[in-house]
DNA sequence: ACTCTGTCTCAAGACGAA
DNA sequence: TTGAGACAGAGT
DNA sequence: TTCGTCC
């Protein structure tokens, strides 16, 4: 669930910490990736027919090659140089919440069933999508094709978000793509959202910087973290009737969870019992990562050809054509990206953050998306 | 009236031929 | 899974 | 741009 409506609170409240980028902009950049949180949208929508998605001979799901090749090699081709960080094991306190959401995939399978012998096919498709879960098989095949595609991977000890953000707090990596808020909680010095959108969709890239964000609200790192907490995280349960804005005035007032706490009307807000607000804590500001020197060097080799044709066309059904040219395109984009990021190429483009909303009425919808993908792009430059 | 929270819903990739 | 948007209801 | 296909 990342931390609940951390998105809106920073548009609202520290505009200025989010800019928007252009996708070209990151040409030559290294840039940490959470693979898990990919596998499972790929699994979700690649290809989806119902219940039907791709498969191999033997009915084994691809989907999620599928996906990881051709979102690989377009991220290669833009010039970006991919690192995917895989989970290890989950923390102890997040155990609570992945029992909620295995429970909730029980109740999926059954309303699954259920919708079968009715025969809705909506509904088939919608409790199908429920029930996915990204196995340790997913994972281990999505490790083997990065590897042959030339493209590091690095197996975290714990959650991949806080070893991305380790990656980019020792400068191995310039920035962690996610779409998950915890990123800025772990404290990911540069964070990007809709790295992948910009292709089909009008949503540009949006980067964060935690020092401005820390710098425009005002606050240090260990309350940015308390406040994280009190918004609502994976790792505990918040106050009922305080949501991010009330908990960016209370972390304000009196500094920390600890001085809310002593502060605060009890009757009218029930804390938690044996609230472990302090474990989360500690998990967002020491969690288990691997430090430089644990996790093997960060290189992106040449692509494995063979290997390749070997895994996807005989083992899984890839049509032969296709990875040919995409194993091309790979090596075309290595040629162009190894020289290296030309500093020329980046003018700082000075462009302010635009705060989205806007609502949009039924059919005017295509429209105004239009209007608003010209207007920014006229703003940007001047 | 206004602000905030909580609950519900939805959609989700990438490519290229037409 | 994730966020976002629309909505209702509670509290100020 | 839209729509069907990828396996």
């Amino acid at each position: 669930m990342g931390i609940k409506g951390l998105t809106k609170l920073l548009a609202d409240n520290a505009p200025k910490a989010m800019k928007e980028h252009k996708f070209e902009s990151y040409f030559g950049r290294k840039i940490a990736i959470d693979a898990s949180m990919s596998i499972y949208q790929f699994l979700i929508v690649v290809g989806r027919v119902g219940t039907d998605t791709l498969t191999n001979e033997a009915g084994e799901v691809t989907s999620h090659l599928q996906g990881m090749f051709t979102r690989t090699i377009r991220l290669l081709e833009a010039g970006i140089k991919p690192v995917y960080i895989f989970d290890g094991q989950p923390p102890e306190l997040k155990k609570q919440e992945l029992a909620k959401r295995f429970s909730k995939r029980a109740d999926a399978t059954e309303d699954l069933s259920e919708a079968r012998e009715i025969g809705n096919k909506e509904d088939i498709e919608k409790f199908s999508k429920r029930t996915v879960k990204v196995t340790k098989q997913h994972n281990e095949d999505c490790k083997r094709l990065l590897r042959l595609m030339g493209v590091p991977v690095i197996e975290a000890p714990s959650e991949a978000e806080a070893q991305c953000a380790a990656l980019c707090k020792s400068g191995q990596v310039y920035a962690v793509a996610s779409e998950d808020m915890d990123s800025l909680t772990f404290g990911a010095p540069r964070f990007l959202r809709h790295l992948m959108d910009p292709s089909s969709r009008k949503v540009p890239v949006m980067e964060f910087e935690i020092s401005k964000i820390l710098e425009e609200l005002n606050l240090i790192m260990d309350q940015f973290i308390d406040l994280c907490i009190l918004s609502g995280c994976d790792y505990c349960e918040s106050i009922r009737g305080i949501g991010g804005q009330t908990a960016l005035k209370l972390i304000r007032q009196h500094g920390s969870i600890e001085n809310i706490l002593e502060n605060i009307n009890k009757e009218r807000y029930q804390i938690p019992e044996n609230w472990p607000y302090e474990q989360a804590r500690e998990l967002f500001k020491n969690p288990l990562v691997f430090s430089e020197k644990e996790h093997p060097e960060i290189k992106w080799g040449a692509p494995d050809e063979e290997g390749l044709i070997t895994f996807l066309v005989n083992e899984n059904g890839f049509n032969i054509d296709r990875v040919t040219k995409a194993i091309e395109k790979i090596k075309t984009a290595k040629n162009k990206s190894s020289q290296g990021r030309l500093e020329s190429f980046f003018k700082p483009v000075a462009n302010t953050s635009t705060p989205i909303k806007r609502k949009e009425t039924s059919e005017s919808a295509k429209e105004t998306a239009i209007k608003k993908a010209k207007a920014a792009g006229g703003k940007k430059k001047k």
